[in-house]
RNA sequence: GGCCCGUUGGUGAAGUGGCUUAACACAUAGCCCUCUCAAGGCUACAUUCAUGGGUUCGAAUCCCAUACGGGUCACCA
């Protein structure tokens, strides 16, 4: 019996080669410089910050050389697996515009190079495994759990390196004729690849980010097909995807540094070349005085969907994790606000290499309320009104009701130089505005701040709907009446005044206005009141002044 | 424990031997402007780049040790 015999006892109806699916998948014609991508995560149910920001460096190194950006979906942990991943994924890319050229979705296949679904691909490495049998790099492994167990206990005793590899690879040394007999008795096995590596012996590899590393070449005889479903692990659907599928550049997390090892022997197993790696600093997040990665259970900011819920707009959440990508980004966007950051030059080599980006929602606040004060009134009532469709209905129903109004009111302060930058995101606009709508208008508490006297705030308010509001005043007419009001009651209408001589007034100008202020809308901090009081009208001051 | 990566302010960080008495941005604080708030303007915020040695006329930048932090060592990705 022969390698070759095996290997048609293990894979009898693998008919297709190696060389077939070369043929099948040839390489991509690309232009000097233009580079392959692709998205890989693994269908959990949720998707991470983290993944995310892989994804725009991406998509952005792609659209950077006029490349491709593919989608594939690392589904080879059926335990794991959760059945609306994929669509949540997919919606999520389509939420933030960050569309893959090539990607399988619903059944249909966009890309030549697919399936891009890894549970689909099974004959595929079935086929490159089956050659590694014959040449005799793999091998069936029938050892249980419990030995493995046993081994790593034995290994950790003796402090000695901690794995499968050289004198510990046991069914490393079974004939070909017992590993027949067993498989025919229905043992249990995964297969191994054979590694011809030397832990001794170093090797130079170059990261994208970190420079140039140098590395033990690995001796782990790593298991590349799982025995219970037959699907490849992870490091072995990296190899055969990204070489058939022509990715040139690999964009995953610092975790899987360790592992380069492995890779790039498997990439020579095949006489392949391996594509440029950036392994990219986890996002992490302070906690006490140490630091750990971001985590779906603890942290809500860990998931895409927390900043679609709190109606971040999705370009302020890309350009906050732009500033962590490329710090020089920042400055960049300055210079060019009407570019998008699919604009930017990405280079790996400005990415920090530190331990980890702290994730700042802070800084995602400040772009986010920049983003939204450059925005047309109209704009905003748009998004607020998709936000609110899904998120607070009843919002919705009202801004839709009143929509002219509410795009009034949006654009209080607006049109200027520097607009107010009043919202950080769409779920913090109805708590900034509620009182603009009498249906909301139910608050009966009034914080008058220094006038405190009830009948004082009664002649006060009286005083000017009898006298001096008219709802045709311009700006100026409208402050010089507060102003000839304040005098009247014996407050200072001047400021400067008041202030050197404060004992000479009731108070100022400033506090009769936030006696309006208050009255109208219950809040002593609002934008501007002339602004307000114009879009409530005549009506609603009057109907509000009564209540107090 | 082995291997790998890293360590500049509250945060993201610039910086690759002299231009650095360490850029920019966020946060924070104060002042100014002002009818409130927001915005805006001004100012403050690391005498120092984890620590200790060394190389050099000169180091955050190069070398060596130490400390600390993180990652990884699965039939998970």
């Amino acid at each position: 019996m022969t390698n070759k015999d095996l290997a048609n006892i293990i894979f009898p109806n693998i008919t297709k080669t190696v060389e077939d699916y070369k043929n099948m998948y040839p390489k991509r014609e690309l232009k000097e410089g233009e580079k392959v991508t692709r998205f890989a995560p693994s269908p959990t149910g949720f998707m991470h910050l983290g993944g995310f920001y892989q994804a725009i460096i991406d998509k952005i190194l792609a659209h950077n050389s006029n490349g491709i950006f593919y989608l594939r979906n690392e589904d080879t942990d059926q335990k794991r697996e959760v059945k609306e991943a994929v669509e949540l994924i997919m919606n999520t890319l389509n939420y933030y515009d960050v569309k893959p050229d090539e990607y399988e979705y619903n059944g249909n296949i966009v890309g030549n190079y697919g399936p891009y679904i890894q549970s689909e691909r099974k004959e595929i490495y079935h086929a490159f495994i089956k050659y590694l049998i014959e040449i005799d790099r793999a091998y069936p492994c029938f050892c249980k759990k419990e030995e493995l167990d046993q081994m790593r206990e034995k290994q950790e005793k003796y402090k000695a390196r901690i794995g499968y590899y050289g004198r510990y690879a046991k069914c490393r040394n079974l004939s070909i004729d017992e590993i027949i007999e067993k498989i025919k008795n229905g043992e249990e096995y995964v297969i191994r690849f054979k590694s011809l590596g030397d832990n001794e012996k170093r090797f130079f590899f170059d990261d994208l980010v970190r420079g140039t590393l140098s590395l033990p070449e690995n001796d782990q005889d790593i298991v590349i097909m799982k025995s219970n479903d037959k699907l490849p692990t992870y490091h072995f659907a990296h190899f055969v995807d990204d070489f058939l599928m022509g990715t040139t550049h690999v964009v995953r997390g610092e975790e899987w540094l360790p592992s380069v090892p492995v890779h790039v022997e498997l990439f020579k197993a095949f006489d392949a070349k391996p594509p440029k790696y950036i392994h990219t600093p986890l996002i992490v997040k302070k906690e006490g005085n140490s630091v750990r990665k971001l985590s779906k259970r603890k942290d809500p900011e860990a998931t895409m969907s927390y900043y679609e819920e709190n109606g971040y707009p999705q370009e302020a959440v890309i350009e906050s994790l732009m500033t962590i990508i490329n710090s020089n980004y920042e400055e960049w966007h300055d210079k060019n606000p009407e570019k998008t950051y699919l604009d930017f030059t990405f280079s790996p080599k400005k990415m920090s290499s530190s331990g980890g980006a702290l994730y700042d929602i802070e800084k995602l606040n400040n772009i986010s309320k920049n983003f939204i004060s450059k925005l047309s009134a109209t704009e905003v009532y748009n998004r607020l009104s998709n936000w609110s469709k899904k998120f607070d209905e009843e919002f919705y129903e009202l801004i839709t009701k009143y929509k002219d109004y509410t795009i009034n009111i949006l654009n209080i302060e607006r049109v200027q130089k520097k607009p107010r930058k009043d919202y950080e995101n769409y779920k913090s606009i109805k708590p900034q505005i509620w009182y603009m709508y009498d249906e909301l208008f139910d608050k009966k508490e009034y914080d008058f701040q220094n006038i405190t006297d009830k009948n004082e705030i009664k002649l006060i308010l009286n005083t000017y709907v009898e006298k001096y509001y008219d709802e045709s005043d311009d700006k100026d007419t409208w402050f010089n009446k507060v102003k000839e009001l304040s005098e009247e009651l014996g407050y200072a209408s001047n400021m400067k005044e008041y202030k050197e001589n404060p004992d000479k007034f009731k108070g100022n100008v400033a506090d009769v206005s936030t006696v309006i202020r208050v009255a109208i809308t219950t809040s002593s901090q609002t934008p501007d009141l002339y602004e307000i009081l114009k879009l409530l009208g005549k009506e609603k001051i009057i109907k509000r002044i009564n209540l107090i």
